[in-house]
DNA sequence: ACCGGCATTGTGAACGTTCACGACATTGTG
DNA sequence: CACAATGTCGTGAACGTTCACAATGCCGGT
């Protein structure tokens, strides 16, 4: 916990490069910060001492007088999963595009101390603001009190209280998927879902049985893993093992695990999509390459991270009347590992 | 560029809670930083303070008057990759575990200007060092100017000049992969490589070219792609179609090409590994449920961040004599996707 | 009673900026 | 020639800490 002390060498200030133009320092801050009304003979010749002497100004100074930041955190969890760790990229993208930086708080495991942690050590830093991801759902209203009077924005999270938020469309994009499977003719619709307590896969669980509820067709059977190939490939072989007859389609709750449970289907003898078909979630690089190549959801994280850092924006510009919402839409990627449905897959 | 004015309403200081203790701001401090000579009893009262008010100390403030930071830069390109984004993600998790905090720095490209206005930007927000991942070989001599007396650690890269690092032995590993296929009985070995500018690609090209060496054996043919599924499908299908008797066996220069080769292969009636090997590199989760699973080299990303993130930590303390360089090796698993050479392969 | 030593607390300065002013020189206007 | 207006620049204070040091109180020993 101790730091060690780093014996920086002084680096060059206002000051130095003041004295060698000799000017004051105020007008060297001017210069550095687009003033208009200083001559342009003496800014040209600040202009030249400070790319000479390469001074640098220095953030934490004028963070502390001007008591406004270029900084903005970021809290995720779960960063070595395909979703989160797409959030985070476009999140610092889209930072960056807009001249801002981010520091990262990323989150051992979700829980109120470790987020109380977090915010607390972002806010130490006094960023301008704080995006979230926090993708389990468990009681988050403690952040209601912590970040009073404080801009963040949660992404893709729920908080249990309405909070400035980019907000995916989970559920419809996996009812679209369901839906594609229905129009191919299915009817028993099986699902391998995540565990419910992350926001999304309760969401895209909830949007296949709407799709289905929608349909007047009654749910197949599930199973679950944990978002792993490994987790989809075992959870498929137990849905097989026990349910074979019934179901010609699976709806997986993403990739990796569709990749597994084709796998199982393979190794079992079924083939996809011929005598089952299969959907994933996501649309991960490699999906277009499985065998057969996945049909599946594309998320816009793109988006996420834009409107996310937009939405910290209008609370910066203060026009917050009520906290904004954005939304997101994913799409549905076609491909080929679902078909119309057999005589060979359910009885 | 223009950043909006966060009125942030004034946050508590060291002298709101020492006013409500009846202290002098100093003795908070004492107590903030834990240093010993404060009564027990005052120490509890401030303790109790600090928490009632949810005072948090301001790092600015503090870093501008200590000369000391708590927060490390990160330099990366190409994050939507598995390597640098795994890079990331490690080296956050070594700094939190060590107190620090990270801010992220991405390039859009990676040259000269770029990197000078990412160091630039770390520098400014005076980081204590600075780690930097910068795959592509381009002359970084320019970073030895920029960063002398700075403490920075180049991450799997080669900056040109002797710089304190962390290296993977990508070419070493990339000959354990090719000796495998050597000791499986092939001799007419095929490459798949990734455009020879990036570091990595380069030198598990020349871990093959060194191999076949070795072994005596003459390079087989080879091709090039992107690091993307689809450039391996491409590359690949070219290589069937113009060499397709020449090699029993194929090394690629990561997972997601592989990935792609081997669907070409697939879909050109080419059996893996009974008619073609195929060996990939990275090990990216999803590699053990390819079909079939791929055998291939896994990195070691958590050493290469705790590595480096020691390689700062060895400069502060200032022992520094010479450079430091950490080297990690990678390991290789075998999984499905090589066996000995058949009679259908090379004539 | 005095003094040294220890434990505890306070004081002043400094870090490198920005902000709100004020000062000075120059120009234009009556 | 006076005066205001403008353009250009400098001054002092403040931001919230830490650091080095000084100050205070108390205790025990001579």
């Amino acid at each position: 916990m101790k730091s060690p002390r780093v014996e920086q060498q002084r680096a060059i200030t206002l000051n130095d490069v003041a004295a060698r133009c000799g000017v004051s320092y105020q007008t060297v801050s001017r210069v550095i910060n687009g003033a208009p009304d200083v001559a342009n003979a003496t800014r040209l010749r600040i202009l030249k001492a400070v790319n000479d002497l390469g001074y640098r100004p220095n953030m934490a100074a004028r963070h502390l007088v001007s008591r406004r930041s270029t900084v903005v955190g970021l809290v995720t969890f779960g960063t070595s999963l395909y979703g989160p760790s797409q959030i985070m990229i476009n999140v610092e993208e889209a930072a960056k595009a807009a001249g801002y930086s981010v520091m990262f708080a990323g989150l051992k495991q979700v829980n109120v101390e470790e987020i109380r942690r977090a915010v607390n050590k972002l806010c130490a830093y006094q960023v301008a603001g704080i995006l979230m991801h926090l993708p389990l759902e468990i009681d988050l209203r403690i952040l209601q009190e912590l970040c009073r009077d404080f801009p963040f924005v949660a992404l893709d999270s729920d908080f249990g209280f309405v909070a400035p938020s980019v907000l995916v469309h989970q559920d419809r994009a996996s009812s679209m998927a369901t839906n594609y499977l229905i129009n191919l003719g299915h009817r028993e619709i099986a699902y391998l879902r995540a565990p419910l307590l992350w926001r999304a896969a309760r969401l895209r669980y909830q949007g296949w049985l709407d799709a289905l509820k929608a349909a007047r067709l009654s749910p197949g059977p599930f199973a679950e893993g944990d978002w792993t190939s490994v987790s989809g490939f075992e959870a498929t072989l137990d849905l097989i093992k026990n349910h074979r007859k019934e179901f010609t389609a699976l709806v997986v709750a993403n990739d990796q695990m569709a990749l597994g449970a084709i796998r199982a289907f393979e190794e079992s003898g079924i083939r996809v999509p011929a005598d089952v078909s299969v959907v994933g979630f996501d649309d991960i690089p490699e999906a277009a390459f499985f065998r057969p190549p996945l049909s599946t959801v594309k998320q816009d994280f793109t988006a996420v991270g834009q409107l996310g850092f937009q939405c910290l924006i209008t609370q910066w510009t203060g026009a917050s009347v009520s906290p904004k919402i954005y939304t997101v839409n994913p799409t549905f990627v076609e491909r080929y590992s679902a078909s119309g449905p057999s005589r060979h897959g359910a009885k």
